[in-house]
DNA sequence: TTTCTAACA
DNA sequence: TGTTAGTA
């Protein structure tokens, strides 16, 4: 059968997460303690990153080259997250014909 | 693979 | 402050 896959359970290892995304090993471990990221774990407590996790290291990726240190790319996710949400709610209360 | 520590820029 | 290398 075709195993459906979701963009938030891509597998991958932490040494393809850095290859993927030309970063260290030890690099996306500090992210992680930073509160940068957080990929999901396996019982044995090996870390795997999904395709979100993914795009978010590429994004984190730029941020950093940009010149913004961890924390402050700490702030613009969390910034990032937040306008998301309240656009999503600006979009549904538009579509809603309530008045 | 994990974590921690130390050294470097 | 963040990355890298070596370790158990």
């Amino acid at each position: 059968m075709a195993p459906k896959r979701d963009s938030a359970d891509g597998v991958y290892a932490i040494s393809v997460a850095a290859e993927l995304s030309g970063l260290g090993l030890s690099s996306l471990r500090l992210y992680e303690r930073k509160g940068l990221i957080a990929p999901s774990r396996t019982e044995g407590g090996t870390r795997r990153y999904s395709e979100d996790d993914m795009q978010r290291l590429e994004h984190i990726s730029e941020l950093v080259e940009a010149g913004l240190n961890l924390e402050g790319i700490k702030l613009v996710l969390a910034l990032e997250a937040e306008n998301a949400q309240l656009r999503a709610q600006l979009a549904k209360a538009r579509a809603t014909p309530a008045r």
